[in-house]
RNA sequence: GCCCCUGUCGUCUAGCCCGGCCUAGGACAUCGCCCUUUCAAGGCGGCAACACGGGUUCGAAUCCCGUCGGGGGCGCCA
């Protein structure tokens, strides 16, 4: 099945934190563009990083991308005909062709220390210079390098870089792109330590897996020219690349913690869609070319074009994130809205373990109504207070001044003495009980509602009374771990309050 | 310090390549009104930008140069 001109493109992330939204982003961009195309996306584990590179953190990976809906056809956990998928598990591959680069004289051995290396870097910076390797180890042979390492020396391998010359390729997103080669040295290939040097191994595994198209972060352009390098030294065709813009936060930095969420793992547990999630992150740089912007993962594979994203910096925006996922939640069925609240509902302690199947249906009513216009899934608990806690003793200054005027305390008089002999409640009942004290007293309106509410809910705002009540009402003759109080217990007690 | 990229409302952006259709469009945010017994949601409307300075041209957001702002890079990190 596989056609000569299949396009593929691969996430290449390393496994050292938990994943990032700027590289949620690439991965997102890779993927649609994969998608869109009929291509591959390939998932490849760079974990050549010893000190950092941690085994929990790719399961992290796996799961983040997952759950954002992304999903891969070849990678470490499913396997496929270019593998292994994992950096550390293709040395030997490496080591192949670093040993065919120096045979060919294309590479060297360099024994440079760290430190050499180091000051010559600080002098050229000093003088103003870019600093740019030397090439003192460049003229020396093979034979004697290897006599050196069998002695027991360290060395590192360099590809031989031309000294003048152009290296330009044309960028998906930025353009024609060309860089000097006299500001490019012999760039380390292999570690002195065995390991592959990133520029290396991102090479040998792009060319190997066949990836025609490379579309990374910003962060990468100036890589760029010595992977050229390594494409042509080794004889291999090249990728076309595209360069995706920073993310940034607000102030115009490096999107950090200090900004907000900022892995996809904590939007998660905020309660934040991941379809929202996807919408808002392919807006960084890219805008769909017209019409509604409430976009699921199906209809941006339609509309995303490479040749669309902006080349600037994108600064991360909370605010639209959630009218974007406000606007998610609100396509999803009652069902679904449950499913997702439950979580949350229970780690505040307002739903057991087990769910009676009234009490589901109950949630079920009560969570969509309380779920609009909520940013995320994580302020609901807050909402639903509303509903289980009553604290007529604790009013707020606003509440007070609404039932501490004259007309609030005619209403309020009227009310407590024509609920007083009732067993039951409903808002039917309470609707003609007011309209009997409108007439009575002559007072409406705002006057007589809003300290009706503070009444009912001992706060200032919250829902309407219609859906309030029969809610309440319901809630309360149900058997949750904190008891709804019921309207009457809830006018019982503002009565004694107000006695006072 | 040096090299490269980038600069349209507060934010994401459309327009820029192929100058006039731009009194610069959309979305988020904000403000106001409507709806509503409050809030929210929703509907309607308003405020708000071509970084600056020079050119080129009959005409520039669009082309050229410079300045300034922002970002990225300059590893035996990825």
């Amino acid at each position: 099945m596989k056609t000569e001109n299949e396009i593929r493109v691969r996430f290449a992330p390393s496994p050292t934190g938990y994943i990032h939204v700027g590289n949620a982003r690439t991965a997102l961009f890779n993927w649609l563009f994969a998608r869109q195309k009929g291509g591959v996306f390939v998932l490849r584990v760079e974990d050549t990083d010893i000190e950092r590179s941690r085994e929990e953190y790719e399961r992290n990976l796996i799961q983040d991308l997952r759950w954002l809906g992304l999903d891969w056809d070849e990678g470490p956990d499913v396997g496929g005909k270019f593998g292994p998928y994992r950096q550390s598990e293709r040395l030997d591959l490496y080591h192949r062709y670093a040993a065919k680069l120096l045979e060919e004289g294309k590479a060297y051995y360099c024994f440079c220390t760290p430190e050499e290396l180091e000051s010559q870097r600080q002098a050229a910076l000093a003088e103003g210079r870019m600093p740019v390797y030397s090439g003192r180890c460049r003229n020396i042979s093979l034979d004697e390098a290897r006599r050196r390492l069998s002695a027991g020396e360290e060395g590192a391998i360099r590809l031989k870089v031309p000294e003048e010359g152009l290296i330009q390729f044309e960028d998906l997103v930025r353009g024609p792109v060309e860089f000097d080669l006299k500001l490019i040295g012999d760039p380390i290939i292999v570690r002195s330590n065995g390991m592959p040097a990133y520029n290396y191994a991102v090479v040998v595994d792009d060319a190997l897996m066949n990836i025609t198209h490379v579309i990374r972060g910003e962060d990468h352009v100036s890589n760029t020219p010595r992977q050229i390098l390594l494409y042509q030294a080794l004889g291999w065709k090249q990728p076309v690349f595209a360069h995706l813009s920073m993310v940034m936060g607000k102030d115009n930095t490096r999107l950090s913690k200090r900004h907000g969420a900022t892995s996809v793992d904590q939007f998660r547990r905020d309660g934040i869609l991941a379809e929202a999630l996807c919408n808002y992150l392919s807006f960084l740089g890219w805008s769909p070319p017209e019409g509604n912007e409430v976009l699921r993962l199906e209809e941006l594979v339609k509309l995303f074009d490479l040749s669309r994203v902006s080349r600037s910096a994108a600064i991360f925006d909370y605010e639209k994130l959630h009218w974007l996922n406000r606007q998610h939640i609100r396509l999803l069925p009652a069902e679904k809205k449950l499913e997702l609240a439950l979580p949350y509902l229970r780690e505040a302690g307002l739903a057991g373990p087990e769910l009676s199947p009234a009490q589901r249906e109950w949630l079920e009513k009560a969570v969509t109504i309380l779920v609009e216009g909520v940013d995320k899934f994580s302020e609901l608990p807050q909402k639903f207070s509303l509903l289980f806690d009553f604290e007529p003793e604790n009013l707020d200054q606003e509440a007070r001044d609404i039932i501490q005027t004259d007309s609030a305390r005619k209403v309020l008089g009227a009310f407590i003495q024509k609920t007083s002999g009732l067993k039951e409640f409903n808002y039917e009942l309470f609707a003609a009980l007011t309209g009997e004290i409108k007439k009575e007293t002559g007072i409406k309106g705002k006057d007589l509602f809003h300290p009706l509410r503070v009444a009912l809910t001992a706060r200032a705002s919250g829902l309407e009374l219609d859906k309030f009540i029969p809610l309440v009402e319901a809630g309360a003759k149900l058997d949750f771990p904190q008891r709804i109080k019921s309207c009457l217990e809830r006018i019982a007690e503002i009565s004694s309050i107000l006695r006072k």
